[in-house]
RNA sequence: GCGACCGUAGCUCAGCUGGUAGAGCCCUCGGUUGUGAUCCGAGUUGUCGCGGGUUCAAGUCCCGUCGGUCGCC
């Protein structure tokens, strides 16, 4: 082991009897957190229609940027120049970003999402012109100006390393849902070589120059393939990596996701911490916290809230959309339970209102209130993992 | 009083030389999982001002009439 990270710890202090669940405590140079924890996403050093002050009051622990965002604008340089991300985006607690991984390789795929999920069948690769990926790394267009980018292992870590968040990702192909087990599994090798990359240029600098700044995740990859979820889940096992991440194609079912988890976790770490990239829905809470998932994130209490959807302790479906007409003159609060006023007091008329007449407000509401609702979420979670009680806070929380 | 133009979905309008109506918005519902605020998808809505006439067939042509806008005396 030739870096130990002295600037982080992942205690892992109860573990449920029932389940894979369990408690930790992930320690930063930016603080501490409990897991399990939700990371919200500030793509672009700013959580959509959320202020960090209306984070916090949100009971807000831990938030994302992203490397390709930031890399084209405003660049990784000036967010340097500025003393960090932390200090440019005003927040001051523990930070995450994304390898840029991802966010490249959507733009070959149309809309990665679609991949991840298995849809778009037959569809998708229309815009494969607008990137290239080599052994060395990836080559594509800034959708900002087009000019041509590269991005690579190495740089990928160098511009982490100057944007500055806390914990940092391993460049990876995120392996897309319709491309055969011999492609899935040679990409899945190519992203391990980049792993081993990143590793060296982080240790080349992060852990001497900069005192143990950062904590580096290896991502799991392998697509729906149990056998190559081992293999790489492994992989990032026997390397110096701080935590482990479960990423690339989760299936295109439920179903699906579980296998691709249950393949992966077994075989990785087992006192690292454990994200799981870009998921999830209150649903995929429950199920992956029991399998040892200590971090999610995902773009979905912030991206609903801005389409009108209100996460609900109990709703069917977890939701309700405010700009159903039902709610035009609902005057009672968003959700009396919650512990923000954008929950218990603003009311369902008003931000339906607020939605129908097209104020950023009903988005800047529903933003904070999915957050805080998620957070509250998180907060139950850790306290029914103690209490081994995570079944009957499932059935509460669920219809 | 005369003349011109216009009356089509709740709103704003498109419908070429005739072949039983469309768009956008609104409205209703759905979608969104390593971010796309103002997005994507589906659906509801009409005695084409009214009355005659020509024609196999009229939103479309003709006559009358009502309403509106503008101009002239």
């Amino acid at each position: 082991m030739t870096l130990n990270y002295p600037n982080f710890k992942f205690d892992i202090t109860h573990r449920d009897a029932k389940s894979g669940a369990r408690i930790g405590r992930l320690s930063t140079p930016h603080g501490e957190i409990e897991t399990p924890n939700y990371i919200f996403c500030g793509t672009k050093a700013a959580i959509k229609a959320v202020s960090p002050a209306q984070m916090i009051e949100a009971q807000t622990d831990i938030v994302l940027a992203n490397t390709y965002h930031l890399m084209l604008q405003p660049g990784a340089d000036l967010i340097e120049a500025a003393g960090g991300l932390h200090k440019f985006m005003n927040w001051h607690g523990p930070m995450l970003t994304d390898s840029g991984g991802f966010q490249v390789f959507s733009l070959g795929e149309g809309t990665m999402a679609n991949e991840i999920k298995g849809k778009n069948a037959g569809k998708g690769h229309e815009n494969k012109s607008l990137m290239k990926i080599t052994e060395e790394g990836c080559t594509f267009k800034s959708y900002i100006d087009g000019r041509t980018i590269k991005l690579t292992p190495e740089s990928s870590m160098e511009i982490q390393r100057k944007l500055g968040a806390d914990l940092i990702m391993q460049f990876d192909e995120c392996t897309p849902y319709h491309v055969d087990k011999d492609y899935t599994a040679r990409s899945m090798e190519m992203s391990m070589r980049w792993g081993d990359r990143c590793l060296a240029e982080f240790e080349r600098h992060d852990s001497t120059a900069k005192g143990g700044a950062q904590g580096l995740y290896g991502i799991v990859q392998g697509g729906v393939h149990a056998d190559l979820r081992r293999i790489s889940a492994e992989y990032t096992r026997d390397r110096d990596f701080f935590g482990t991440a479960v990423g690339g194609c989760l299936g295109g079912s439920d179903a699906e996701m579980e296998t691709v988890v249950g393949a992966s976790l077994p075989y990785a770490h087992p006192n690292r911490p454990v994200h799981f990239l870009g998921i999830g829905q209150i649903k995929d809470v429950f199920r992956f916290v029991r399998m040892g998932v200590d971090t999610f994130d995902c773009v979905i209490p912030t991206r609903l809230a801005r389409h009108g959807t209100a996460f609900l302790k109990g709703a069917k479906g977890e939701t309700i959309n405010i700009k159903n007409a039902k709610f035009r003159d609902d005057h009672t609060p968003l959700d009396e339970s919650g512990d923000i006023p954008a929950s218990n007091i603003y009311t369902k008329a008003y931000i339906h209102h607020l939605f129908k007449a097209g104020e950023i407000l009903g988005m800047q509401l529903l933003a904070q209130h999915n957050v805080a609702t998620m957070n509250r979420l998180m907060r139950e979670v850790r306290i029914a993992i103690k209490n081994g009680t995570l079944d009957d806070l499932e059935r509460q929380w669920l219809y």
